[in-house]
DNA sequence: TCATCGATACGGTACCGTACCGATACGGCA
DNA sequence: TGCCGTATCGGTACGGTACCGTATCGATGA
């Protein structure tokens, strides 16, 4: 949408010959994200981001038409599955390494999906992009996991539990800062699944 | 805080004689929650809640001193604790109340707390209203019922999984517009309990 | 050579919180 | 009971602040 040709051998020369780096937008991506993380969606500015990554307002404007158009770049360029290596041949170990790997990056992406919470219930593209970044890819991989364990035979296709896990790890997830004042951190989100997942599953 | 004398018999005169009675200054705050809901936390202002309910600015100045202070006050007068009339003598029974009540009131307090979540992890006053509004009645209430259960026997005091109950439950209804784009109803919230929390605790 | 860079100035908009305005209704007092 | 002083009412105007998105500038580097 903006500068670089991201797909294919680098012949695509970019429609605007923007002197924007790669490194440099993402220093612009990573700004922003952390200012939404900091001050929340409506308090982040153009003019903010502008004055932390030392470019006038102008850059980015050029690139970007809006802030809600810049914020969706943002989110985009920073799509990541970190479920999707998780593959251990034992469902409950799976599901372990994936409450490990969900409480690491716990503090970031549920402190972003926090503060654009509300503000993806109005703008559609902003919700299209956060579903398609942040939650999707990370319930596929979940499912997977799950759909791997039930081939093995170690749940039944047909255990209702099923269903609830992505909501319960990301619901645990969202909400421990709420009712504890804490993030969920690697051992909270294990000792979670061991305690109450696994056991509904009927598992360990 | 404000106008009334709240507690003890009436004989406590108000200390300023405002003309804003209870019914009145309920308007005021259901006016502003529902604009929170809708709009979110920042962009809600005083002259949007004045324009809504007819009042100037003014009175809601000589009220409250500035935003944050009239948000606080309309979360706590807007304390309610809705599992509290639980108890049917089964702990089964009860969870699957408590789950129908917490469909029921989703789609406004989950709104609420949606809108305000990121808010409040600014505004340790907001966090502090918040938490005694919306959060410990109702996760205390739930640990009673737990507990409940557990001194007739239904399930063991060392069950792991009792601890998670809480943020199961309103992780859940908390994370499930973001999955599935829409709140999670009686229906919903019924079924979750009698397919994962349950057979966690050993129930059913 | 010339498009893009950073910087800055600009008009427009929105909201803050205060101050002032008559109008009004409460509440003490004869 | 009936009146009058007065504080609060709704309405509005105000200065201040902040940000939007655009336009313009000289400098810079492909």
């Amino acid at each position: 949408m903006t500068s670089q040709a991201a797909d294919g051998p680098d012949t695509v020369v970019a429609s605007r010959r923007s002197k924007i780096t790669p490194e440099r937008e993402r220093e612009f991506f990573d700004a922003v994200l952390e200012q939404i993380r900091e001050c929340g969606y409506d308090a982040v500015t153009m003019e903010g981001v502008a004055a932390t990554t030392r470019c006038s307002k102008s850059t980015l404007y050029r690139q970007w038409k809006n802030k809600p158009q810049f914020v969706v770049a943002a989110l985009r360029a920073n799509r990541r599955a970190r479920f999707a290596g998780i593959d251990t041949g034992s469902l409950a170990e799976d599901l372990r390494q994936a409450a490990r790997a969900a409480g690491q990056w716990s503090g970031k992406d549920t402190r972003l999906l926090q503060a654009l919470g509300h503000a993806m219930t109005q703008d559609p593209e902003l919700k299209t992009a956060l579903r398609e970044t942040l939650v999707e890819p990370e319930v596929a991989a979940l499912r997977e996991l799950l759909r791997r364990g039930v081939e093995r035979g170690e749940v039944r296709a047909d255990n209702p539990a099923l269903e609830y896990v992505p909501a319960q790890m990301f619901g645990v997830l969202r909400i421990r800062p709420v009712l504890d004042g804490e993030f969920a951190g690697p051992d909270y989100m294990v000792r979670f699944v061991e305690a109450a997942v696994l056991p509904a599953l009927g598992l360990d």
